[in-house]
RNA sequence: GCGGAGUUAGUUUAGUCUGGUAUGACGUCAGCUUCCCAAGCUGAAGGCCGCGGGUUCAAAUCCCGCACUCCGCACCA
């Protein structure tokens, strides 16, 4: 299904809504999550650390949001995160100085460039505005980081623009505690901010989104040893260098090249197996790697991690080698030791970075997972079980003869374990299709009979199927069922 | 930020040209029906008609500004 019957779907049944959409001062880039959007989004995040963090053994941390101004000065933010824009003084459309002036004269000055050398290569090459021939006032710089003042004397301050800071930053004291032992991986979930001109389409492209962003410290000469390469040597990835994406293993992608060592590969194959057990379709996904213009100004190596929707391609993890680009820069910056010793050998370690996109790839997994069941008259949301925000509906077939009182029975036994939904209202056909909608795997029906032999039909989602089975054995159905992989 | 199109109940939508206080569907709630796949019947709730200003006896409707949503451009470490 598309864009629109998501964003239907969304505002219908609570999975996301615009914030503060009763005031007319609402500013563009802010969603919130409803019931059903936080349960899916719980869920996804428990998936990403079993198959992340705990397979891995990684270390899960929980930054600040606000931090403080040297933060962002010994990691580039404050001189790359901006962009020197220009703006036609005629018809006011604002272009990137840089591109503009390379597109239109061949001369590349780099981004972080003093101003006045866009200034004046505009005045020299006599610059127009591509749109309207208007004239371009002076350079400046736009910085996608929101500021803010902390205290009575408004003390500079930022709202993250990436999670990831915290764990450089925090790396030192975290390796000693921790007693860590490269290759180490430091993850965390959590909100960033920035401040896009053009904020759109709902959960991709926010100014206030989630992140759930892992670093994964390394020594820079053992990326060739094998550590767990085995689990994912033969994991089927589809990457792209420049053409079409092809399919290969992870180990025929290191032999190619095209993955530059199993360090990566390895990491590269276990969020492949990630994103394969969010219901992702992963046929309609890629591996592309970057060319030098498209990368971040701290990234050697760069994938992006791509899923094709009805919207076009979107990109979900953002997987950077880092080098050691940030420990340099914070110990540069806060004068303290960020080095480690791994083994015997005393060392900086590198960084490779796997930035994940969370609300982007709710709305993949939602976009997915929606179908029309035209034979059957019904929307589907045919979300894998362990993802599902109601696990299973339970239903009286009718209120009266005691029916009502021996559903709230079986509600009350298994609500603590499960996502459970009672539902005794409206037709029983009606219910098992608002339950299709928003993914319950499950449904539980109460009858006469039931009164009689304790048995009750359970319900598939995804087939209709309808079997007879036992009180007593809903809770080990359901925690089969329902259970991560 | 530029250009275009929009904004009416939870969702979808008529009405806007031609000004007279908002229509239908779905959904929701209650009751009847006691029923296994959106059944039927009865009833009800739900609208600052995006926000602010102007014109007018009177504005969802005309005019101006703003915000938001969508599309295209630009932007997207």
């Amino acid at each position: 299904m598309d864009y629109k019957a998501v964003m239907k779907l969304a505002l219908e049944r609570g999975f996301y809504f615009p914030s503060c959409e009763v005031y007319g001062d609402a500013h563009a880039g802010f969603w919130e999550y409803g019931p059903s959007g936080v349960s899916l989004k719980n869920k996804f995040l428990e998936l990403w650390r079993r198959e992340l963090i705990r397979r891995d053994g990684m270390l899960e941390i929980d930054g600040s949001q606000i931090m403080s101004r040297s933060v962002f000065e010994a990691s580039g933010h404050m001189g790359n995160f901006a962009d020197p824009i220009i703006k036609c003084t005629k018809c006011n459309s604002t272009f990137r100085a840089d591109r503009t002036i390379f597109d239109i004269t061949k001369i590349e000055i780099p981004e972080n460039a003093d101003l006045n050398e866009f200034d004046n290569a505009i005045t020299q090459n006599n610059i127009k505005c591509p749109k309207c021939k208007g004239d371009f006032d002076k350079t400046k710089k736009f910085n996608m980081m929101f500021k803010i003042g902390i205290g009575p004397e408004d003390e500079e301050a930022y709202l993250r623009p990436e999670t990831c800071q915290s764990i450089f930053v925090d790396f030192p004291r975290l390796f000693k505690t921790m007693r860590g032992k490269l290759p180490l991986g430091i993850a965390q979930v959590g909100k960033s901010f920035r401040n896009e001109i053009a904020p759109r389409q709902s959960l991709l492209r926010l100014r206030e989104f989630y992140q759930a962003e892992i670093e994964v410290f390394c020594n820079p000469s053992k990326l060739s040893e094998t550590y767990r390469f085995s689990e994912v040597q033969d994991t089927q990835i589809r990457v792209q260098t420049d053409a079409e994406p092809i399919s290969m293993t992870c180990k025929e992608a290191v032999e190619l090249g095209i993955v530059p060592n199993r360090f990566v590969a390895y990491y590269l194959g276990i969020l492949m197996e990630f994103y394969e057990k969010t219901g992702i379709d992963i046929t309609k996904s890629r591996f592309r790697k970057l060319g030098d213009k498209e990368k971040a100004f701290y990234a050697e190596v760069a994938f992006d991690f791509e899923v094709e929707t009805t919207i076009g391609w979107l990109e979900l993890v953002a997987c950077n080698y880092r080098s050691d680009y940030d420990l340099s820069s914070h110990a540069k910056k806060s004068k303290e030791k960020f080095e480690v010793m791994d083994n015997d050998e005393k060392i900086l370690p590198h960084v490779f970075e796997i930035s994940m996109g969370i609300d982007r790839s709710l709305y993949t997994i939602l976009e997915h997972s929606l179908k029309n069941d035209k034979e059957h008259e019904r929307t589907v949301l045919s979300l894998k079980p362990y993802l599902s925000p109601i696990h299973v509906g339970i239903l009286s077939l009718v209120k009266k003869d005691g029916l009502k009182e021996k559903t709230d029975e079986i509600f009350l036994n298994i609500k603590r374990k499960y996502d459970a939904f009672l539902d005794h209202s409206g037709a029983i056909g009606r219910r098992y299709r608002r339950l299709d909608e928003i993914g319950a795997p499950f449904a539980v029906t109460i009858d006469h009979q039931t009164l009689e032999d304790n048995t009750v039909t359970i319900r598939k989602r995804d087939s209709m199927e309808q079997s007879r089975i036992s009180i007593s054995e809903i809770d080990s159905i359901l925690s089969e069922s329902v259970a991560f992989p």
